[in-house]
DNA sequence: CTGGATCCACACAGATACTG
DNA sequence: CAGTATCTGTGTGGATCCAG
């Protein structure tokens, strides 16, 4: 939240006051995955400044984006979490996420992938269709499992008991561009299925190149 | 386009790192509009700095989502104008633009409304529907028309030969907000037209308190 | 260890003046 | 009309430090 404004009676105006400075729609990408700990933000976004990351949780809190919470003993974490209107930036982020894939080319090596980023990767590239599935994907430590029913998708971190295990690995970045679909991927042998997969192509992307372990 | 990098591997940081600064996506949200020259984006931002508008081109240029264009003789004006990768930001403005529109409260004396932010007001608040229709919306000078056909809508700047006009008046700021709709506010006399508008509620929202001329 | 606060250097934004 | 130049301030980056 900028204490400078655009001047313009505007919805773009206002949405890009309340989160247009640098690193807070990657913190509302975070947390539209789940309430996280300010710990676990900084790990998903080791190049945010540490004061940055306290300001702008101050200013969400503030706007009515996120709430800070106190869990019950004996964690006593400190968590913050999206309220309903902070969570409608939804189709934003993910209308973001498409328009940017286009853009990633080849993973630098100062680039890393988090297991909210597959998530999101993810649910912003899901056709919907007509069927029911159950994936769990592999990206070199990462584990994140997507539902399938239909028009209807739920992703989430962790694994995901009877899925279909996939396996992504190097280098099938082009995949995350949307130029080639996971059915064409698994063909080509640049994702691996554990399984029988009669349905990757649910998603028109899968993910770029894997870190060597 | 920041020299700085988010460091991560994910199309929300891509697209933030093109198009997430300052006055980025207002200058793209008035070029979706149409093809615009220096000063008439100056005079649609009138608080933008100038050095700001045309360091923003530039990266928009070379990112390859403007094209800066010298229009023929005798004219020969430079013309700004998105290409197609550009022009795919639309539905992320349009995003952008009916979650921020929640926010709008009051119009500020300090704020001001053009064609451009109408228009896209219009497009963002549409709902598709079975019907076919023409508007042309009068707000203070400012003129723009909309299209209705079906699920298609076309808004552009300027009048519109036997449309229905409407005319907004103050105080009808809740409008934009979404709280009420466009039958409700005619309804409420706080939306008149000069014909028989029976489609207005295509569109959820109108528009703020009218400028004193 | 979590959850920050503080400090400094610097890049970028804001404002204004000026030019081909 | 379409910018460039310059100066000033604030936000950001980066490192370190501190309290519960």
């Amino acid at each position: 939240m900028t204490t400078k404004t655009y001047g313009q009676y505007c919805g773009v105006a206002r949405a890009l006051e309340l989160v247009g400075e640098r690193w807070a729609l990657l913190i509302i990408r975070d947390l539209l995955v789940g309430p996280k700990r300010y710990t676990d933000l900084r790990a998903g976004l080791p190049k945010i400044p540490t004061n940055v990351l306290a300001t702008r949780l101050k200013e969400f809190e503030q706007a009515g984006l996120v709430v800070r919470r106190v869990q019950p003993r004996p964690s006593g974490a400190i968590v913050y979490e999206l309220t309903e209107y902070g969570a409608d930036l939804d189709e934003v982020v993910l209308a973001l996420g498409r328009w940017g894939a286009r853009s990633l080319g080849e993973l630098r090596p100062d680039e890393i992938i988090t297991a909210e980023v597959l998530v999101m990767a993810l649910r912003s590239t899901f056709h919907p269709s007509r069927s029911k599935a159950k994936y769990e994907l592999h990206f070199g430590d990462l584990v994140v499992h997507a539902i399938v029913d239909g028009a209807d998708l739920t992703v989430d971190l962790g694994p995901l008991e009877g899925a279909v295990v996939l396996e992504a690995f190097a280098p099938i970045a082009p995949l995350l561009t949307g130029a080639i679909d996971g059915a064409a991927a698994l063909q080509s042998g640049l994702l691996k299925t554990s399984g029988t997969a009669k349905h990757v192509d649910h998603f028109a992307a899968t993910f770029p190149i894997a870190p060597t372990p």
